[in-house]
DNA sequence: GTCTATAGTTAGATAGAC
DNA sequence: GTCTATCTAACTATAGAC
């Protein structure tokens, strides 16, 4: 009667864990198919909407049988986070490998904002927003020392480049990172597929911005 | 039994129309105090999770009343709304006009951004992007339709900056107002009032990226 | 592992007394 | 105008059959 969260308590991104095993019970599959579907929902409708209920319908199964694989609702939700992030690590990091060894740290902060952008509007990550602040501590603790580790991937190329002399001086990379970054997640607010703009066009914009600035000098 | 909704239906702002008249009833009162209540504890706790009895406690009323006053609860919630972003239109009405009639567009423009960015973090606006989803398509346009006048205000003052040469070329300025508004609207989440910042040193940092750019030219 | 059935809560909303 | 009392409808979570 009791689940396997034992099992997993204290993993982060257990998907990924999983991957790289080989044994992968039919318990995994229902568990990672429970967190797609969920965050298929989330992203649709918002975190604080979705029930149970619409999860086990859309995974066609019943509510209650969700408790095998989840303690509660809030893990559910704070799996749905931990993948979301993870995938977003995934896809910056890999931006950042693709600039190459000989790129300057300004070409692979560009890549990785590129990246950040197209993951943020794509699985709207706005959505998470809504959710962080509703979980338990516990939870919240969790995700948010996963939230940082993934902001220091900016602020360490950020860094990166100040070593080198590329950026002006008397910034504080912090607040330039959070600023960059913030223009950013409200990019998933006002975004238009439909528009003339692509998402890379969008990054490139900030990006101009961040290099030769709005107003011209006088 | 049936309240008096119907007297301000479709009126925006009630609250700032009612000051410029002279009948201030008691309902008037109470409606504007239920409002107060209301933004107080969507701010503290978020929009989602505060209720009608939430709301009727701290108005040291009881739930049912609200209703003489209310339609539902997403009319309060809207109501919320209407009323932070009336006062976030005057605060930066207000100090745009006290840069004073010799300043330049960019001024202004630092000074609305300065406003914004104060109204936005003590109001705690973010926990309104919550709120507008979830609202019933009516109320929905209702707001966005003050949201795109008050946007109007800063994209306004980019374009005034535009004509008078101010700008460097090939800006989209919707898309830089959207940047830059962007990155303000999430300083609330993660700004400390403890810190070494105030609020208008991160502004003042955010016009300093838009006017000199980050990188150094090469 | 998934089901059915249901306990236990809590929410928004309404009716009618005062 | 505000109250009490209550309806109805949802939700999370649990228990036990299969």
């Amino acid at each position: 009667m009791v689940g396997p969260h034992g099992t997993y308590c204290g993993q982060v991104m257990q998907q990924f864990a999983k991957t790289t095993k080989n044994a992968v019970s039919k318990a995994d599959k229902t568990k990672a198919r429970l967190i797609n579907v969920a965050k298929r929902l989330v992203q649709e409708h918002g975190s604080d909407v979705v029930t149970l209920r619409d999860i086990a319908a859309a995974a066609k199964m019943k509510a209650g049988s969700i408790y095998y694989h989840f303690e509660s609702r809030d893990e559910i939700i704070r799996a749905v986070l931990a993948d979301g992030i993870g995938r977003a690590t995934v896809a910056v990091t890999a931006a950042i490998t693709a600039a190459g060894p000989q790129s300057t740290p300004i070409e692979r902060f560009h890549a990785a904002l590129r990246a950040h952008l197209k993951y943020t509007v794509e699985e709207h990550f706005s959505a998470r927003l809504k959710a962080i602040r509703r979980l338990p501590k516990r939870l919240r603790d969790q995700h948010m020392s996963q939230e940082r580790e993934y902001a220091a991937i900016f602020t360490g190329l950020l860094r990166e480049a100040q070593k080198q002399g590329a950026l002006r001086p008397g910034y504080n990379l912090s607040v330039v990172r959070m600023l960059a970054m913030g223009a950013l997640t409200w990019v998933a607010e006002w975004y238009d597929p439909q528009g003339p703009m692509s998402l890379d066009d969008v990054a490139d914009e900030l990006m101009r911005i961040l290099r030769d600035g709005v107003i011209k000098p006088a």
